[in-house]
DNA sequence: GTCTATACATAGATAGAC
DNA sequence: GTCTATCTATGTATAGAC
């Protein structure tokens, strides 16, 4: 389980990932203030002061983290919606995406939702980007949502951005849930709710 | 603003008391781990040997502090639901309660997820009166949606446990994306999933 | 029960050699 | 670009006087 892989291998020849891999585990694992420097750079395998050349600060390395995580769900989520190639199917599977990748991460909830836990300062950048990923995961559910009602006219009278929204709150409220809990029943729940928002028992 | 009370208002005879309502200000404001023992004492007008022979420790301080919030919420619950009489109208001022609070504690979320998020350990106490305090929440749902359901026939059809949890969901998902927004838009859609949910477009 | 003083570890961050 | 050594502040927690 503890992987104890030869230093470059980890660095992979750089410094910079390493740490940023490293700090990325450990943010959404254990948190944000409770990682420490020190930490971060024994397991990347790097000093102290390979650490300051490539970050100004922790908050640069915290910003760095979730810029670095916001890119890597929004690929994976579009990646994995665009391989199920029906609208209705799709609309459904990403209620088990969801769920599976909470389970196969321990159950740690979303990683914007737990730096803004932490992060209380509404000005701050990293505030910012928590925003700024919500905005972009409520985007690709729109477009999943607006192709779900283009696909059959029975989803005509549906409001997309209302639809939008409910599937939103939906999909965060079990996310939350299924981190209190540390259980999948919140998307068993979720899905039966999703099913009723567009109409179908 | 700054209030600067004298030492005795501040500690109303009792230091435990003074110490406690300051953490629980300060960690829901600016995060647990943000906060430390000093600035408690500091703002409580205690000292630090006070501080210790009260608290054992500060995880023990943060158990109290949830216990206290979870009391204060749970009260507070069901005073404002009780205030309103009609099992309808109670229905939905649940979600423009949680919206008022929200706005007047400045969109902080919910302390008990917050905590969660900074507290990883699945087996600290901590995380248990967090899952504690979510199973209350839903006991109280559950119990304002078996009224609703009982007060009118149309209601008939809906299932409790169902549309609790999917209530749940909402909600949830409610708090936890005004806190990221740091604005209430998420209440005024809640509101609509809510009228969708038992059947009232 | 409350205080002052202090212990000891770790936090984030920097200097300067190689 | 990476290292070792170090700085300063702060973290939680304890000892012992009053």
């Amino acid at each position: 389980m503890k992987q104890e892989a030869k230093k470059q291998d980890i660095k992979r020849g750089e410094g910079r990932d390493a740490i940023l891999d490293a700090a990325s585990r450990l943010f959404y694992a254990q948190g944000y203030n409770a990682t420490g420097i020190q930490q971060i750079i024994d397991e990347a395998g790097v000093s102290k002061g390979t650490f300051y050349t490539h970050f100004r600060s922790k908050d640069e390395l915290g910003l760095e983290y979730m810029r670095k995580r916001h890119a890597d769900e929004m690929n994976h989520l579009k990646e994995v919606l665009a391989g199920v190639k029906d609208p209705r199917k799709r609309y459904f599977y990403f209620n088990t995406m969801m769920r599976d990748w909470m389970v196969e991460t321990g159950f740690r909830g979303c990683a914007f939702s737990n730096m803004a836990a932490e992060v209380t300062d509404g000005k701050s950048p990293i505030r910012k980007e928590a925003k700024y990923h919500y905005e972009a995961f409520r985007a690709v559910i729109r477009d999943m949502i607006e192709e779900l009602i283009a696909s059959d006219a029975k989803y005509k009278r549906l409001d997309a951005q209302e639809v939008t929204d409910s599937f939103m709150l939906i999909t965060i409220g079990a996310l939350t849930n299924s981190e209190i809990y540390q259980d999948t029943w919140p998307y068993e729940e979720a899905g039966k709710a999703l099913h009723k928002l567009i109409g179908e028992s």
